[in-house]
DNA sequence: GCTGATGCACTAATGCATTAGCGTCCCGAA
DNA sequence: TTCGGGACGCTAATGCATTAGTGCATCAGC
């Protein structure tokens, strides 16, 4: 993680032109406000946003390296369509991870993990309306097991790789239950986790992150011109 | 992961600066030719390598993602210190992948998995002498298992999150019988494995990977200036 | 008269703008 | 179907603006 180091890079952080540039791309790739195949002039990013080529350059290989954007060399810059494989390996890094963390926290969390992971727990219970706010109570949770694991910098890692997920997410159709089904299941977590029950936790995670793609192949078919032929 | 799309992409990418810069200021600091602190002057790189700064720009900010390198804007970039924290997120990431790769395999590979990997493991004996050709098959038997177990990106991840660990090792006095105890940790992971049996498997990488890092304390105490107070 | 602090100017290094060079793809003609 | 020319746009080079750190000079206080 690069880190913060003096009081005016801080400050100056949010006025550098690439880094702003890399996250509202981001956003608009993601959102599929971009869609898959949409190519990334640079003459006219450079129109919009008011900068030259060089910080947009340097947006445009950050999102490569996240595989969000292909560069071909001297010809084009492209959305990149979504590829499955990509995310279903982010998917098994991110189930790695987390039921690791599901026995680390079995074993030795505190009794203040616990309380902060219920106060969220409930916080997350009274959004159950507010879409956005759910969804930023969910990513919280699972935050908050992160560093209370002492890995925090592998949260960041799993949200830097799971744009592929994020877009096949954007697609997905509303399911009904869906996130009564979230709340049961972080229930069921921290419950096993308090219990200091290795293998339900671990139980838990596991069916909680295995619902998530599960709609990939009707998705695929509804869409093929976002998906990677591979 | 990046691919490469075109024939002459695959010919050119060995020709542009940028990445070879990346390669070649990575493997140096990683060998602690460039220690920690070290300062990276464009003027010099610029001078050293025959490029102009925009090549040189994008390796630095590739390492610096990496956390390789520290850039301080208008002020300097210098080699990071090693950083424990780091280190040991990047264990964690390591194992909780591996132990997920073994219960994988040991559910569902099949024979030409097997024999592949044996095949591996009897040239790694055979290199017990060659300490580069040890070090290589060491990796090849790693990620033999990510490919097999449908993962192989998540193996350059790792990679490429080692830094810091690899700097360690770097640092690490040669144990008498390391060479022999890896090859007997990867013989029992593959016993293991064949015989189907998850628990026995995951305890054999458990075991496997926690040996890597037991002198840390006492190298930061031989070399505090090398690594980073937090 | 001496010591310490404050302020200003200078140096150095990065981010960004601008420009040149060159490879790739497309399309038309043979 | 194949080959060549041209447009497109990506990489690299060069120059400029901004900013952090440093050192010296000046001034105030003892």
């Amino acid at each position: 993680m690069p880190q913060l180091r003096t009081r005016s890079e801080q400050l100056n952080r949010h006025l550098r032109a690439a880094p702003q540039l890399f996250e509202r791309l981001r956003e608009r790739i993601i959102a599929l406000d971009l869609p898959p195949g949409a190519p990334l002039s640079r003459v006219e990013l450079m129109a919009e946003f008011g900068t030259s080529v060089t910080p947009i350059r340097d947006a445009l290989q950050r999102l490569a390296e996240e595989g969000l954007v292909e560069i071909y060399p001297q010809h084009a810059t492209v959305v990149s369509r979504i590829d499955l494989a990509q995310a279903a390996q982010t998917q098994f890094l991110r189930r790695s991870i987390e039921l690791e963390i599901a026995a680390t926290l079995a074993r030795a969390a505190d009794h203040a993990t616990f309380d902060a992971l219920r106060a969220i727990l409930a916080r997350h219970r009274a959004a159950l309306n507010d879409l956005t706010e759910f969804k930023r109570l969910d990513m919280r949770f699972h935050q908050a097991m992160y560093e209370a694991a002492g890995v925090p910098d592998l949260w960041a890692l799993v949200r830097s790789r799971s744009g592929h997920i994020d877009r096949l997410r954007a697609l997905h159709l509303p399911i009904a239950g869906k996130a009564k089904a979230i709340l049961r299941d972080h229930g069921r977590i921290l419950d096993a986790l308090e219990a200091r029950d290795t293998a339900a936790a671990q139980r838990a995670v596991h069916e909680h992150l295995s619902g998530t793609l599960t709609q990939v192949a009707a998705i695929a078919k509804r869409h093929p011109e976002y998906v990677r032929q591979s």
